[in-house]
DNA sequence: TACATTTGTAAGTAATTACTCACTCTATGA
DNA sequence: TCATAGAGTGAGTAATTACTTACAAATGTA
């Protein structure tokens, strides 16, 4: 990957995630990237094709983030790593999961089976802690985790983390 | 107001909450209202002076729903009320709410303290039922909501109505 | 060295954008 | 009856849009 092409997928990461996919144009795209307008087109071959190349990632992303808490064994540590996971992204990270967010406003870009494995996971684990519910508890938790991380790319941190130790003392871990 | 007008206000809302404000020309707007393109400028200055004509009834129409809620006395009541909330909005209405969903991710739209009024009265309600921490539980609890209606408004509610019942056992109400 | 491929640019393109303007039509009321 | 005003139109506008093309520079590879 050349330098050239790496400075336009992020200044459309960027400006996708703050102004949105049709708010911005390629020539802006290019002037933020320091490069012509056809290079976008000559790299990426058009619009959508650079938003597709942002997307690839994602799916890596998301995989290794939830390998992570999947694999680990200890029920109680589980359930603190997924509390605590909002917490870990770094703010240079913002921008691309801010897009994830407001994609899944699209239906074509929204796909809730992608957190099956998690919400699996979860549910065992919450069986094997004596949950009356453990299905329930599982989709609750994962929505509550997703709404933190929300407010969390929001910018509203400080009141999510009074959020987060409640949970974890709410769920004993 | 002219039917014109209101065609133009409907056309409006939906196109901007399926295509989003960017995403939606004032041609096309014209054109699904079936007026002339000039007659949006004359009746709304602008395109922004269009989006600003349809967020002004946001205002009055959360602040009517939060009423009901807050004017409660019976506290049971009020946390039964609110779970329920988000599945009393009607499908006709799903464009306007989808709207101010995704305008909250543009800082200059999110505006966290309308909430205030139904946080406060959540808190004192918790409070009232002996809760350990009122105020974190109320936070908690208007999140919930919030991702709640989030999620059937992307379309999933059957899902919600799962959680739903879930909550309303787990309070007690 | 020589040749082919990739990377990059500048100047285009037609279509679309938000918006304006000159105009007509209709209703109301003095 | 005539004048004023608001509603509505259709044909403009300059700027911007996503994208193309012709060409040059850089980079490999024999």
């Amino acid at each position: 990957m050349t330098d050239k092409k790496e400075n336009i997928l992020n200044a459309a990461l960027e400006l996708f995630a703050k102004e949105g996919y049709s708010g911005t144009s390629t020539s802006k795209i290019a002037k933020k990237a320091g490069v012509s307008e056809g290079l976008i087109f000559r790299h990426f071959k058009n619009k959508q094709g650079l938003l597709d190349a942002i997307l690839q990632e994602t799916e890596a992303k998301i995989k290794s983030i939830l390998m992570d808490i999947i694999f680990e064994t200890d029920s109680k540590k589980v359930l603190r790593k997924l509390i605590e996971l909002p917490f870990k992204v770094k703010e240079s990270e913002f921008d691309f999961w801010k897009l994830q967010f407001i994609l899944k406003w699209q239906p074509e870009y929204d796909n809730p089976d992608k957190m099956k494995p998690l919400i699996d996971k979860l549910e065992q684990v919450f069986q094997d802690l004596g949950y009356n519910n453990p299905r329930l508890e599982a989709l609750l938790l994962n929505q509550l985790v997703d709404s933190i991380s929300s407010e969390i790319l929001k910018g509203h941190k400080a009141l999510q983390l009074e959020i987060r130790d409640f949970l974890l003392d709410k769920y004993g871990v």
